[in-house]
DNA sequence: TTACTTATTGAACAAGTGTTCAAGTTATTT
DNA sequence: AAATAACTTGAACACTTGTTCAATAAGTAA
């Protein structure tokens, strides 16, 4: 029977952030595809290549979820909000994790820049989306007319990217969700 | 002629934080130590022996660094800035580089334990510094009674990883320094 | 110098790695 | 049913990897 393209990138992409690029083994792989190595090359062509078609797989489905979030609030700020609450600074089984861009970024630093590229893009791709709802929010009044869209959109991917290393680093996830909630406070109280 | 120790541990650490500890080869670390594989082990055990000894050095210098510009500064607060700007949020040849320490959870995270318990020990040992000049600064009166140094901890700790992770994503170096002065600008506003 | 300890060398090894491909199986078309 | 195409299988291969160890060299003490 042919294999689930979509299930097997969702297995491939979990099992790579979990473990990262290169600690993932074909092996690895061959078992949680249940799929024997000649039938992955076939699919996917190498080991390379179907870990850049989980990263814009991830890439694509993380730009998605946060237009979404966009769409199901009137309040861009609520929007980006959402997002991170359910997107990103969240516990999955007691810990937060980071993202998968993020991790492969660093673990492919000074390896693979090639495959850095595409997590890059699309970790830029999100920032484009806060850009773009921060502007919003301008527009509506939601935030002062001094404040920079652009470099609010900086600031939030250090925020989340922080929340998560530091999430990730100790394994205390409660922490983490409340200070979350504290950042927004401030980014309310101040822009 | 025997080995510089601390020379050969300094030249481990900058080549594993680079290439992080599964792509960094022995044949790397022979090559860039000038020492022999036999001798590499009888100086350090194996790969990950030595991969803990630079890990260890690194948490104790970063320490070390942390209490030397407290040791130079009456304001504790001045004194984090200073560690921050010379030690973490750092260009290295235009380019920001993560936390060793936070570099190898991430890699580490599902594969050994084991090795990751030292990486995240060095980083609370730093929290803890950071907690210790927050409480210096609160009964100086530099900020309000009511700030939770422990918290202020974690939190600075979230914005120097958030920062470095940034820096390492993007390319962009000049942009991630300015908006750490901005950050240490609103802890001065808020706390 | 001689005897002894300590450190270095580099070829070799066993296990693990990504990948291939001829043979077999399943699906589709004629 | 027969022929063709598409996909799967798993043993095998070439290469890389961490590590060992007998032989050698360098340093130290008598």
């Amino acid at each position: 029977m042919k294999y689930d393209r979509a299930l097997a990138i969702e297995k491939a992409t979990q099992l790579f952030w979990k473990l990262g690029f290169q600690a993932t083994k074909m092996r690895d792989l061959q078992e949680e595809l249940d799929m024997r190595p000649g039938s992955i090359y076939a699919a996917f062509g190498n080991k390379e290549a179907l870990f850049k078609i989980c990263l814009l797989n991830y890439a694509e489905q993380s730009r998605l979820a946060l237009d979404k979030y966009a769409g199901l609030n009137s309040n861009p700020i609520k929007a980006i909000y959402d997002f991170i609450k359910n997107m990103a600074v969240k516990a999955e089984e007691g810990k937060i994790n980071n993202c998968f861009l993020v991790k492969s970024i660093s673990e492919l630093d000074g390896n693979n820049a090639h495959l850095r590229q595409y997590a890059q893009d699309g970790l830029k791709d999100v920032e484009s989306g806060f850009e773009a709802l921060f502007l919003e929010a301008q527009e509506k009044g939601l935030i002062k007319q001094e404040s920079n869209p652009a470099r609010l959109a900086k600031w939030m991917q250090i925020q989340v990217m922080g929340l998560r290393s530091y999430g990730n680093s100790q394994d205390n996830a409660s922490d983490v969700v409340i200070m979350l909630d504290e950042i927004f406070n401030s980014l309310k109280q101040a822009h």
